[in-house]
DNA sequence: ACTATAATGGATAAAAAACTCTTTTATTTG
DNA sequence: CAAATAAAAGAGTTTTTTATCCATTATAGT
């Protein structure tokens, strides 16, 4: 719809790691799936490449697991959504021409310009950590069940 | 992005079959494909599609082709998506969990309520044949070149 | 009635997205 | 340093979406 589905979960999952890796505890793949509803394997390969671009941290071995460092929390979900999916939902025409513009507009470009800003603006502004205490008190939810 | 290809393509012809036969004339498949730059035989069958749901008429055989009779012209684009791509671009939560709601938010449910309305709004108030006066007169465009 | 035209229908193919499996590498702990 | 653990890497597979092709059906004009 909005995201892709790998973008969906790649979301879910960077929010489930905040939440769960606050105190400095680090997180196992098993754990993550479980925590959103997301089939390990694929959610295993969406995290390989969030580690490398530096959205999660990661550690192998015993003991090791996700996490994400102080620095990471300030990221925004635009970013995770940048990294996944592009910026064609902030930036491309809704009815799919690549050539759309403010001088050559499709009949809907006013009207998409308005919401694609407004897709970036809730995202933009929105950053990794700030989910945590609505998750911890049972006000939000990431999973199915 | 927002809409399947499959969609964009969709309203794309629809918008242009609006504007060709304005004036009662019918207009063939390859116009239209040509006219907003899609495969041939693809918005045939998405035409194909269109037609048994009544969003735009069409007739066999020589002088025949697609057009938009009187009533059909008040539809609007919000009947076209959720033709072909179904309601959840109105309906569904950002992060894909199907069992969001009010009650069970996800931890962006009231930033996509916003985004989600203002889609509907937009394309349920728009009808598939306001847009001609703007394409004729070159102040708005479906095609790439 | 015959021919040409143009959409319809059904089947298939190609590409992309979603998802899985196996092996390798790094790290910890005894 | 050996064994166990857990992510990284790489190579599939499956499903969905996008796109094409060909045969059929309906209609118009002669």
């Amino acid at each position: 719809m909005f995201f892709s589905k790998t973008c969906e979960y790649a979301i879910r999952a960077v929010i489930f790691i905040a939440q769960q890796s606050e105190d400095g505890h680090k997180i196992g793949i098993k754990e993550i799936a479980a925590g959103i509803d997301s089939p390990t394997h694929f959610i295993a390969k969406i995290l390989q490449d969030l580690s490398k671009r530096d959205l999660v941290q990661s550690t192998k071995g015993p003991k090791g697991g996700f996490f994400i460092e102080e620095a990471t929390y300030r990221h925004t979900l635009a970013d995770i959504v940048k990294a996944i999916d592009g910026d064609k939902i902030f930036t491309g025409c809704g009815l799919g021409l690549k050539n759309c513009s403010e001088t050559k507009p499709c009949p809907l470009h006013d009207d998409f310009k308005i919401i694609r800003q407004r897709m970036y603006d809730t995202l933009q502004s929105a950053t990794i950590g700030e989910f945590n205490e609505n998750l911890n008190l049972g006000l939000s939810f990431i999973k199915e069940r």
